[in-house]
DNA sequence: ATAAAAGTTAACGTATGTGTTAACATTAGC
DNA sequence: GCTAATGTTAACACATACGTTAACTTTTAT
């Protein structure tokens, strides 16, 4: 079985954790969960993501699980660094 | 002070608001532009936006013109004292 | 069952976003 | 013109997001 079966095996026995928070949109207290989600999504480790930012992985372990706010800043390079888009509006 | 003076000060600091803009990231230009707009929208002052967030017009104007990054808790609060939602998305 | 890879957490230092004051500038209305 | 309302900026203090290390836990692979 390749690598890329066995991450979307494992990912269906999560889809539902995975769709439950995907479509939360800005609340601070779940853009960790928001970020991880998108982080593995996209198939990157924290350490992946951590040598992109110039940081080390304990940080992004931190931001995805701990941090209480984030700097838009932070959110654009993490976003960036996994391939994908942040969008922000007001509406 | 002379006419003159008073031309030259008020150019002077328009031409390094104008640079330092330029230098800045687009990313973080464009959401102090996009706060602004939001809030003249909506039809309030800054000191409207300061009293809601339990802070000065000071800081409001520090946000809307030279704010080279912000909190995403702010972003939040700055939207919601002017009625109006903040959207982020990753895609 | 063991080791490597990946992730978590606490502790501490640094960088910077935000609160605040005060002076000045700009705009709007009379 | 004048005044008041609104907005801008600098300076300083404080709060906290982020960088880093190190020890530990959990997961994955052999």
């Amino acid at each position: 079985m390749s690598d890329l079966k066995k991450y979307i095996k494992t990912r269906k026995q999560k889809d539902s954790e995975f769709a439950k928070d995907f479509e939360q949109g800005y609340d601070e207290f779940k853009i960790g969960v928001l970020l991880k989600q998108a982080r593995i999504d996209a198939g990157f480790t924290q350490e992946d993501v951590a040598a992109k930012l110039n940081t080390k992985k304990s940080a992004i372990s931190r931001i995805e699980n701990h941090a209480s706010d984030i700097k838009l800043s932070t959110l654009e390079n993490f976003t960036k660094s996994i391939g994908k888009e942040l969008r922000v509006s007001i509406s």
